[in-house]
DNA sequence: AGCACGCCGACT
DNA sequence: GTCGGCGTGCTC
């Protein structure tokens, strides 16, 4: 008897549908498991997709079928919990499936490769054969070479290929042994390595107790843990003890980190103090070490993991906790494409395999400190610094009508130099990269400007050029005003490179280090320079962003922050909330145990009430005012937000499409939604469900030659948002001439921009 | 997203 | 006369 049956496939086109196909013919329905790749022919082409489901009944004309080209998998690929995860990822940032389980899997994997794909050639004794007597007696083995490759095998009888041709072996030498019957190659998978434990745990305060045993006590279950420690104190500890917890039990751990926050020394102290192997995921791994680490995870060789934002989709079989460090850093969402956050989708998978996770910060997300306060998150304060050090001194410094010395007020000159003086290191934190912001002409006010962008362009002097920071565009330094011809061409204030070279006037002989992109470009340069700089001889750092993030500095003792005023007046209403959390975060760059810190924060507006509010009752001071405000305004986190971008060369066409998704949203709510809601609850006929904000401009209207417009979408039920947005991603993605623009929709959009 | 088909301008 | 521009439409 052969009943028919169709097999259900997600492939990876940006169409939010999925597509029946025929079986290869004579072979049962059980040869397909669901989650498993198949190749199959598209239009003209050939694509891989997924096996979601296997139908009796299909709704697409049986002639329009055709079969599938061949299976790729006799197994489950994607196991049904990451499926089910996918599948509700789709849904929720309304992206296709098909290019969601494509992210999902290793690009080796995404274009047909097979796990044996990565197999190490490995060369084996035969015991049997391999005696001294044999050795002694046949007089075979000749030479000095293959006497000591057979001597190896001696010791021991499993070699990688690799590691033999690096001892100076030669592919010869080990067929002559394997022609003698003394040695054969075969393949392996690669196993990840791992050394014996050398640092044992250390002693927790009181705090710290308390909060590994209350989270270890909701092992096994779901549960979100908030562990919401200022910096130093030992929240990287809290973690490895309930790693090692998960460990005994036999369960693996995974470690999600910032993009800028996995580094070597990172992945050191976690092999350091484990004695099963640890693998990195990051986006330095080339193709085919990401399927080795994908690998060796799912095949629960791997008992702890740690990466970055895609890492949340890698495999698990035994998972037992997950740990989200520094959870309000903007990296976990991606800015393209797939629009998903980690940390979310992180507790979403965590629920979905009944596990605990932990949300670690010094500054957290007002998302999250808002639902530990409601008491959906478990709330573990750390507020005591290791070894009692001394919180540094924060200090707002006004220069408002103060004379500036290169950009430095001359307070802070001076305790520079102290700071230099006393053999310390200083560091100077500007968020602004390049040496002037502007290229200003003094006769006729002419700027630099960016033709394909809404922004000045930057000018560098190392090498000289003028750079815009947003579309990569590059042009020389004009010598002559384009505009009046006149020469007084002046560069306007401050970035790296030029404070880099001020200091060196203002502290002849000092040692100072640049410390952007554009100094350290590599990985390596970076850990080179940081072990530099950790060798504590007195410098001045002068550095972006990459300064605050993952390194600490034991011997800075003093932070100068230049531009925060630049966060206080943002467009975006998270303007604030990231200021804070960025000054926090330099500022605990600074000081250890026997030398605390002090920062000082250069602003025109020292009275400005909110910096005050930081200053006097730290984070969590500022961060309920801010969390009122948001009450107050109906913002996230009191309500739900996505957000509609389109851009187009056109500027004209860009609005347009705005305005027709607006209009259709209202038609929507008017139609579907608000008829139902009035005849459930009429009082409540004034309180629309969903509203609108925009469209808008963007802050950036123009970016990269294209006009970009904005509209907000908001609700109090996050149902009622996806329940509009769902046939609003279906009305454009059917609107005539929709393929002359770009756009896209954010759901909890974090940039605003 | 690809990759076709399909009609209108400057070229061997 | 055709090569090719990218507008429109389809893919089980």
């Amino acid at each position: 008897m052969t009943d028919t049956y169709y097999l259900r496939i997600a492939l990876p086109v940006p169409l939010r549908r999925q597509f029946d196909y025929l079986p290869l013919a004579n072979t049962a329905a059980s040869h397909y498991k669901i989650g498993s790749r198949v190749r199959v022919p598209f239009g003209r082409q050939q694509l891989i997709g997924f096996v979601l489901s296997i139908e009796t009944e299909t709704a697409v004309p049986v002639d329009k079928l055709k079969p599938i080209t061949e299976s790729l998998d006799s197994d489950t690929l994607v196991s049904p919990n990451i499926l089910q995860l996918c599948e509700w990822l789709s849904t929720y940032y309304h992206h296709p499936l098909g290019e969601v389980l494509d992210l999902a899997i290793p690009v080796l994997l995404r274009k047909g490769g097979q796990i044996s794909d990565i197999a190490e050639p490995h060369w084996r004794a035969l015991s049997c054969k391999l005696q001294p007597s044999n050795v002694a007696n046949s007089s075979v083995i000749t030479g000095k070479k293959q006497l000591a490759l057979w001597q190896l095998f001696q010791q021991q009888p499993h070699w990688r290929h690799k590691e033999l041709t690096q001892q100076g072996f030669a592919k010869a030498q080990l067929d002559r042994l394997f022609n003698l019957g003394f040695i054969e190659p075969y393949q392996q998978l690669p196993v990840p390595h791992c050394d014996a434990a050398s640092q044992s745990a250390l002693t927790l305060n009181n705090e710290q107790v308390s909060a590994v045993d209350k989270i270890s006590e909701q092992f096994g279950k779901f549960h979100v843990a908030l562990l919401d420690g200022i910096t130093g104190s030992g929240k990287t500890e809290v973690y490895l003890q309930l790693i090692a917890k998960t460990i005994e039990q036999g369960k693996q751990a995974l470690v999600l980190v910032p993009e800028i926050g996995l580094t070597p020394q990172t992945l050191r102290r976690f092999q350091a103090r484990f004695d099963v192997p640890v693998v990195m995921m990051h986006s330095n791994l080339n193709d085919k070490e990401r399927l080795i680490a994908w690998h060796q995870c799912s095949q629960n060789q791997a008992k702890i993991l740690i990466g970055t934002r895609s890492a949340i989709f890698t495999p698990l079989p035994s998972l037992g906790l997950i740990i989200i460090d520094e959870e309000h850093d903007g990296s976990f969402k991606q800015q393209d494409g797939l629009r998903y956050n980690a940390r979310d989708f992180a507790i979403k998978r965590a629920h979905k395999e009944s596990l605990p996770i932990v949300l670690g910060s010094a500054t957290p997300a007002l998302e999250t400190l808002h639902n530990a306060y409601s008491r959906r998150y478990s709330h573990h304060k750390l507020t005591i610094r290791a070894g009692n050090a001394k919180p540094p001194r924060m200090k707002l410094h006004s220069i408002l009508h103060q004379p500036l010395e290169s950009g430095l007020a001359l307070p802070v000159v001076d305790k520079i130099k102290q700071h230099l003086n006393a053999g310390q290191q200083v560091m100077i934190f500007i968020n602004r990269r390049g040496f002037a912001p502007t290229l200003a002409c003094r006769d006729c006010g002419w700027m630099a400007e960016c033709i394909r962008c809404d922004a000045r362009m930057t000018m560098h002097q190392y090498p000289p050029h003028m750079h815009c920071h947003h579309c990569d565009n590059q042009v020389g330094i004009p010598r002559l005003c384009p505009n009046c011809n006149s020469m007084q061409i002046e560069a306007l204030g401050q970035g790296t490179e030029r404070i880099e070279e001020n200091l060196h006037q203002l502290f002849p002989g000092s040692d100072i280090k640049r410390v952007d992109r554009d100094t350290v470009r590599t990985k390596d340069a970076f850990d080179n320079l940081f072990d530099e700089i950790h060798k504590g001889e007195p410098c001045i750092l002068v550095g972006t962003q990459m300064l605050a993030k993952g390194h600490h500095f034991p011997d800075v003792t003093m932070v100068v922050i230049l531009d925060a005023d630049s966060g206080l007046f943002s467009a975006d209403f998270r303007g604030m909330e990231k200021t804070a959390q960025l000054i926090l975060q330099v500022a605990g760059r600074a000081g250890r145990g026997d030398k605390p810190g002090e920062v000082w924060i250069q602003t025109l507006y020292a009275d400005h009430p909110q910096l005050n509010l930081l200053l006097d009752g730290g984070y969590h001071g500022l961060a309920d005012n801010l969390l009122q405000e948001r009450k107050h305004i109906q913002l996230p986190p009191y309500s739900y937000m996505a957000l509609l971008r389109t851009e187009c060369s056109d500027k004209h066409l860009a609005e347009q499409v705005q305005n027709q998704a607006r209009e259709f949203v209202q038609s929507w709510l008017n139609q579907y939604w608000q008829g139902n809601l009035l005849s459930i609850n009429e009082t409540q006929a004034d309180t629309t469900p969903v509203t609108l904000l925009g469209p808008f401009p963007a802050p950036m209207e123009r970016r990269n030659g294209r006009f970009r417009q904005q509209m907000q979408i908001m609700s109090h039920e996050r149902n009622a948002l996806h329940r509009v947005l769902e046939p609003l991603v279906h009305f454009l993605e059917n609107l005539k001439g929709i393929q002359k623009i770009r756009w896209n929709l954010d759901i909890d959009p974090i940039d605003m921009s």
